[in-house]
DNA sequence: AATCCTGACAACCGCGTGCAG
DNA sequence: ACTGCACGCGGTTGTCAGGAT
């Protein structure tokens, strides 16, 4: 079965041969791509519209750069993949040359093992273990039994993710600190309410909010570079956060 | 030498969105 | 307002080379 974009065209599927790429680069650089779905025909190729965009921006454009990804680019992907998650194209404009294909394969062979090897959790960007909560039962109950679980297999867990945390758990687990440590990071929205340093007090005005409101449940619907935008169901607002 | 496994890379697929008619 | 088309994006799968057994 084709792509939807051909599927009554006959079209060529799998890797291009350096003739097909040749065709293609001809085609482009003395004509524009114009509307990729002529493309093909224009080229002269057996392909679909789809498939030779995704060739020409991933491959054959002049200015894709290719080879290893330095160390500064790896930190780059890790720094924006925190604030952003796995939005590829957003990643890829920080990062001149490089495509979100690329990004990405090298986030999923590379980057996430490393972060796993450093016990973190590729997706928060926070410290492992993290187990998710089950929220038909009390958040406290299931970290005590977590604790004892670690426990009895001798493994650490030190650390509890606050992402869909309601408030009022949130509030008696904080009044515990010995027994349930707070941990995040100041760019990672899923820990938020975990955020005690000098550079979160806007952070524990939202959240002095939301406990004003009685808010239940928070979520993140949304957010952007040094914008996040909160949402309690009712109400949705905005936070600002220096970077 | 043959087979299996793994990692990296390439390409496909389906969905959401914007836009023109 | 509705519809169809094209594009862009992210998740997933396929392919292949190189190392391990």
């Amino acid at each position: 079965m084709g792509h939807r974009c051909c599927s009554k065209q006959k079209v060529k599927r799998g890797l291009w041969s350096p003739e097909e790429d040749e065709k293609l680069v001809k085609h482009i650089s003395s004509h524009g791509h114009g509307s990729w779905s002529s493309v093909p025909k224009l080229a002269g190729l057996q392909r679909c519209g789809k498939s030779c965009r995704l060739r020409w921006i991933n491959y054959l454009r002049p200015d894709v750069k290719r080879g290893s990804f330095s160390e500064e680019e790896e930190r780059v992907i890790i720094e924006v993949h925190r604030i952003v998650g796995n939005r590829w194209a957003q990643i890829a404009k920080h990062l001149p040359g490089r495509t979100d294909n690329e990004v990405k394969n090298f986030w999923n062979s590379s980057i996430k093992k490393k972060l796993l090897a450093q016990g973190l959790d590729p997706n928060t960007h926070n410290l492992l273990p993290h187990r998710k909560f089950n929220n038909t039962k009390n958040n406290i109950d299931n970290f005590s039994t977590m604790k004892e679980e670690s426990a009895l297999a001798n493994t650490a867990i030190d650390a509890i993710n606050m992402s869909s945390l309601p408030i009022a758990e949130f509030q008696n687990l904080k009044a515990m600190p010995d027994q349930f440590p707070i941990m995040g990071s100041s760019s990672d929205p899923s820990a938020a309410f975990g955020i005690l340093d000098e550079n979160s007090m806007c952070l524990e005005e939202e959240v002095q909010k939301y406990l004003q409101m009685d808010a239940s449940l928070v979520s993140i619907s949304d957010f952007d570079y040094g914008v996040w935008n909160y949402s309690t169901g009712a109400h949705e607002w905005e936070c600002e956060f220096p970077l």
